[in-house]
DNA sequence: TTGTCTTAGTTTCCAAAGGAAAGGTAAGGT
DNA sequence: ACCTTACCTTTCCTTTGGAAACTAAGACAA
């Protein structure tokens, strides 16, 4: 049995399960707005056939009535590959229903030939199944590859990936071919975005972005419960949005993109500038920064500024719950946090200064861990 | 009958009908995926009641079969009313189904309090009544108020208007009190782009966004056939963009904003710094600029520029379909147009400037037919 | 003229889905 | 022991739209 030969209010309950843990019946009823009755008849075939099971008693202190039973996801029901690809390796994880890892893995790219490429995914894919002790019978339930770039994954072909220099690579089937699983592929951004609207602080909420700051900056954001891919592939650009007060030259030719300033890169490079260190590393900067260096503090100062500033445009124009800031650079966050916060308070406008801003550590396999939850999402949220 | 007590398929085809115009039901079927029977068993009591009607037959050359019957909406089976409010005035159309305008009408208001512009726009709504034709028996269907500024419409009330410093107003309650016809209310801009997706030039398109120019610069967002409207209730305020290059301060208090060069006040004031004539009006401004006055054109570049880079942040952050350009301004519009263009492509990034830019006037009715479909949409498309 | 082909539209029948409501169940309270 | 309460299950029924057979209306050819 699949969840796609299912009743749509079975996928109502289960996704509302993977959302908020544990829950008895009725509480789900009050949740999806489904009667009672209507609960049970679904829940039960997805208990039968081991999707949800019964997990015990919610802690409730002097209640009358017949106490509830609650029910939960078995989340090892289906287990999922993510592979995150970029131009040096692959990264990838082992991931249950609730994309939570069981198993990670990075493989070294020498070529970005893509049949090397594809090779090598099935490959890690393959490691992942023996270190995540599945069995040569366990069949895995799907594998998310991610990019970054502009992906249709719905076609599922890269249309163009810069650091690959891939054009219209059907590599969704390629994968599905080289793995024998059932293989989807996506944007990177927009994949972790999806991890986030369904086990990570987007869960939820109607609306919000999730934006990584690293090598590039962008944005994933989510609409309505939707993750917007954008007319022709671009959406959530925020490294590319022209804010004011950016004078660098930015790689894409023009000046004013806030990646030209807080990328990984640029922060490296005005450092060396800065300090006339011209083999300075982005660790050492972060140490003279964190030691007081002016202006070393300074370029932090204005990375954090520019960052602020896109986070005001995308709160100005879509008005979300909650920003979710994300990237490797955490460890290095509290030389920005002070001016992304003020940037941003001086220039939302009206209200939108009531979103809520988080911050989210980014280690290396939650690229990966993106692809497995586009690839549970094609289980339990079949054919939007 | 109302269209809420038909089947989920009667309101997919009448919305069919009403986007696309005269269909055969066989056509109907193909566009929603419903099968033949179903358009047929779903149209039969909308037509019983007078929603659609049959319009004849298409102009088909030499085709085979058994040709087919168009059915249309009747567009006069419902009549709204919509009214625009501003600090000044009440602008309101009489419109049927389709928002077509069938009466307008103007009234100056003398007072922001409450009680006098609820009594205005009853006034108003009774006037477009027998403007219209309409007997005393006749019902209005709905009566759409827009209003700038912070709207709630699912609770009814505006929230904070600015021009009418209002707070908390439950303005949709009063009117409806007032003016004895059921009344939702919507944010101005947000409703110009309900009219825009339903009979516009956003229809049919799954994401557009609607910038508005003039007295102020606002954009709707229509992302997957809704128009969003932001968790604190804002959203689309592309007006505050801190966008680069602009060094004016704003009446928000921040530099960098696009209305703080580009909107009519910000473009006049600065005509007036550039020629030093302190009582300068915009209409001078744009003669002026016509003239070839270097220092006017300038102002005028400048602008365009601004409205660009904010264009190109739309494009970039959400990438739309088409962004549809619309404001009073667009007898100037040829002293921005190049400018708009040309900073949009510049600083739009990758496939974002496939983004169709269109230009559309904005007469002053225009506003108030936003209530109408916003009105008209609470019939056809009920409970979203 | 008449039969055949093609596409449009209608009708009948049926399966799926979920609501309503009655009934069964498991706890605490009296 | 019995009542109350809230959870859960079961039965029955309505609504909805698909499948498929059937009718309708025109073109075309024999």
């Amino acid at each position: 049995m699949t969840l796609a030969d299912q009743p749509p209010a079975a996928a109502l309950v289960f996704q509302t399960l993977l959302q908020h843990g544990p829950l008895s019946r009725a509480e789900i009823g009050r949740r999806t707005g489904l009667t009672p009755g209507a609960v049970t008849k679904v829940a039960t075939p997805l208990m039968a056939d081991g999707w949800i099971t019964e997990v015990g008693r919610p802690a409730t202190e002097g209640a009358s009535g017949r106490p509830a039973t609650l029910i939960a996801v078995r989340a090892e029901r289906a287990l999922f590959a993510g592979v995150k690809v970029t131009g040096e390796e692959l990264i990838g994880v082992l991931a249950d229903l609730t994309a939570r890892p069981l198993a990670t893995g990075r493989v070294l790219l020498d070529s970005r030939d893509v049949g090397t490429v594809v090779l090598a995914i099935a490959g890690l894919v393959d490691e992942l199944r023996t270190a995540g002790g599945m069995a040569q019978s366990d069949a895995l339930h799907g594998i998310g590859v991610t990019i970054s770039g502009d992906v249709d994954s719905r076609l599922g072909t890269v249309q163009y990936s810069p650091f690959l220099d891939w054009r219209r690579v059907p590599l969704a089937q390629l994968v599905e071919s080289a793995a024998g699983a059932p293989t989807v592929i996506e944007n990177d951004v927009r994949a972790l975005t999806v991890a986030e609207q369904w086990f990570g602080a987007g869960a939820g909420l109607s609306t919000f972005a999730l934006v990584t700051v690293g090598a590039g900056i962008g944005a994933g954001l989510s609409i309505g419960g939707r993750v917007v891919s954008g007319a022709h592939g671009v959406a959530g650009e925020v490294g590319h949005l022209p804010v004011s007060g950016v004078e660098r030259v930015c790689t894409c030719g023009n000046t004013g993109c806030v990646e030209a300033v807080a990328s990984t890169h640029a922060i490296t490079e005005q450092a060396r500038q800065a300090t006339g260190n011209a083999r300075l590393t982005m660790d050492e900067a972060v140490r003279l920064a964190h030691a007081g260096d002016p202006a070393v503090r300074a370029v932090f100062a204005g990375a954090g500024r520019a960052v602020g500033l896109a986070l005001a445009c995308v709160a100005n124009l879509i008005g979300p719950e909650r920003i979710i800031i994300s990237g490797e650079g955490v460890a290095s966050y509290d030389l920005f946090a002070d001016h992304i916060r003020q940037s941003f308070v001086d220039h939302a406008f009206g209200a939108a200064v009531d979103c809520d801003l988080v911050v989210r550590p980014l280690p290396f396999e939650e690229w990966a861990r993106g692809g497995a939850a586009v690839a549970a999402q094609r289980v339990f949220a079949p054919a939007k």
